[in-house]
DNA sequence: CTGGTTGTGTCAGTGACTGACATCGACAGT
DNA sequence: ACTGTCGATGTCAGTCACTGACACAACCAG
């Protein structure tokens, strides 16, 4: 109708982070969030799926960056070796935004509904890491385990990343938490 | 008010399973599966959380059976060996019902939203599971890595389990999968 | 037979989400 | 400049998941 703003769906991320952090996320309706941003109701549910959806913005692309990192890695690397090197590629994408990050987690850790929305993109990522190391040759079910591990050593990694004051190398603490996993016998 | 017919909880478990074999989850509304189970639509949400927890019922009993046999494990057990005697305690539990398990799964596979509770699920197993490994002495990281690797094992040891005619041994497929993640170097 | 407890039905209400339809601004093609 | 299409939005009505408040019926303990 009236005038058209520019961005929406950039206003409708920062609105819903915001008003989850002051109220929390089931007390905010997604017509609050979109009164906030500028919107209707109606125009939030065109570009998220769902309420909770409207959190998880990046996590398309971290899927790809991670696909294309495990492809372009050397062609000598152990599968595990080229599925972490897809973690590190993806948790590249954060490192300039780790105050996002942290507020973020803070969010989804605060609601079991979310943290199941985490959960399926995790499983998204093992997923599309299990596509990329399977074109590597890699066979069933060595793909699916090495994909589901290095996911699970990129959890590890970012809770430590995230936690306490100064900031650490985010290849880093993937570095360690990969050590952990192989000493495990 | 009228007569009380027992069992309640378990006809509308079965009501579930029934109507969302032959309709699928979304078209089928929680007062259709109270009305097939004779009771009410309020009923139903005084037994479950949400629609979606019906089919995750036996949840909370594989999690203690996982948590019992880690601590009943042999002293000298390596962490991920004791978390892969939890795993196959908890699929014991399957073992005489793997006609209802394949039904269970496949009516999960088909909705992403049911995928989504079944990964929180696993997720409070891992939990659980990490729990029990501290229990045992195990430190940080190492017992929230051989969790989650156990329930990795887990997932694939189940997949192999119920692919295929012929029912195989649950404990073999853990085995198998146990084996195969170690050969990942 | 009295009172508490448990499991249920009824009813009203909120909020997530969807489909159908109208509108507005931009951007061709003529 | 005229017109038609296209993309993003607003409006409206409707379904369904889920909840709180209240009443009722069976049961059990005293």
């Amino acid at each position: 109708m009236g005038r058209w703003e520019p961005d929406a769906r950039g206003r409708m991320i920062r609105a819903a982070m915001d008003l989850f952090a002051e109220r929390g996320f089931e007390p905010t309706t997604a017509g609050d969030v979109a009164a906030r941003a500028g919107v209707t109701e109606r125009t939030f549910f065109r570009h998220f799926a769902d309420k909770r959806e409207v959190l998880f913005d990046g996590a398309g692309v971290m899927e790809r960056t991670a696909h294309d990192a495990i492809l372009a890695a050397p062609a000598d690397s152990s599968p595990l070796d080229a599925a972490l090197a897809g973690m590190v590629a993806a948790g590249g994408l954060l490192a300039d935004q780790r105050d996002h990050a942290v507020r973020r987690s803070r969010i989804v850790a605060a609601n079991p509904g979310l943290q199941e929305r985490e959960l399926l993109k995790l499983a998204a990522l093992a997923d599309t890491t299990t596509g990329a190391l399977r074109a590597r040759g890699v066979a069933e079910p060595a793909d699916a385990l090495a994909a589901h591990s290095a996911v699970t050593v990129f959890r590890v990694a970012f809770a430590r990343w995230i936690e306490g004051e100064e900031p650490r190398d985010f290849a880093a603490c993937v570095a360690d938490a990969a050590a952990a996993l192989r000493a495990l016998t």
